[in-house]
DNA sequence: CAAAACTACGTAGTTAACTACATATATGCA
DNA sequence: TGCATATATGTAGTTAACTACGTAGTTTTG
């Protein structure tokens, strides 16, 4: 075992990972007013995930961004307000609320494409290190997937 | 440049960063629990902090746990609370509060090193994967320190 | 085919961080 | 030496996520 972490290790991971999550988001704020854009980092997700699939229901949303439904809720709420997307419900499961983006918010996409570009372009010369952070994301994901850092801390427990 | 995120791995980063440190706080809470004690993970860095620097001011302490001062008051108010800290003012700068363990938060502290250590080995084993992701944050953190996420943007759009 | 269980959505309340502002004390300099 | 600036702490209000719970439709099953 050849990667160690010591206490003030275990100190920083869970609050240096939100607060380069912070970061970025801030970040990306910024960025988007520096193109004069009005859109939020956080409507993101939403409106990226209904271009690539344009009819989703709300809890597939959530699913698709990783949010829980009543996160999700809240978000559409706020995209339907700004008239991004609109709703009708579907007619074979009446329980179902489809959502699509309306014509602003195509409209929408097609302007933030190069906005999304020059992002994409300037976190990947920022994340281009030796430990590539999106892999080891993944990495850590796929070994809590296998084992989750509980469930370790119970075997080792079980060994003392 | 071998390293390319695309849009969806754009949508990605700063939600799974978060969702990755909610992850191991909440197991963290567990693991406490597994060993039967009554700790919680947000109280680790003030605790921690104050054992490695037994006398800080608020700011201090805010400072080297990295949050803001306001959201550092609300941790000690709790943590004065369940009295594991006490606090007195500095006789030298009045406006200062300096705080400090009590015994109870000193023979805590003993009682948590075990659990800490065995956090410590899990944590260690979930990360040791090709990329490292403690290395990872550190080399993007670094990265941002030579020029942000904004102003790499703001160089990329110049461009073009 | 009615009751039970499940699914989809929505609301309410909580939490843990933040920013912005307010106050008190200390320091530096004209 | 007293006024301007800086520092330390504190409060109020906001935000964006969460969990828990409720309701209304849908599906399954005895």
């Amino acid at each position: 075992m050849h990667n160690v972490i010591d206490q003030s290790g275990l100190l920083a991971i869970s609050t240096r990972l939100q607060r380069l999550s912070d970061q970025l988001r801030k970040d990306g704020q910024k960025i988007y007013e520096l193109y004069g854009v009005a859109f939020e980092p956080k409507w993101f997700p939403v409106i990226y995930t209904l271009y690539q699939k344009p009819i989703l229901s709300v809890v597939e949303i959530a699913n698709e961004i990783g949010y829980t439904h009543p996160s999700t809720i809240s978000l559409l709420k706020e995209l339907e307000k700004q008239k991004l997307i609109r709703s009708k419900r579907d007619k074979t499961d009446e329980r179902k609320r489809l959502l699509v983006l309306t014509e602003k918010g195509n409209m929408l996409v097609e302007q933030m494409k190069p906005v999304w570009n020059t992002m994409v372009k300037s976190l990947t010369t920022l994340t281009d290190t030796s430990n590539n952070i999106m892999k080891a994301i993944e990495e850590v994901e796929e070994e809590m997937e296998k084992q989750s850092f509980y469930q370790r801390a119970q075997l080792i427990k079980r060994k003392e």
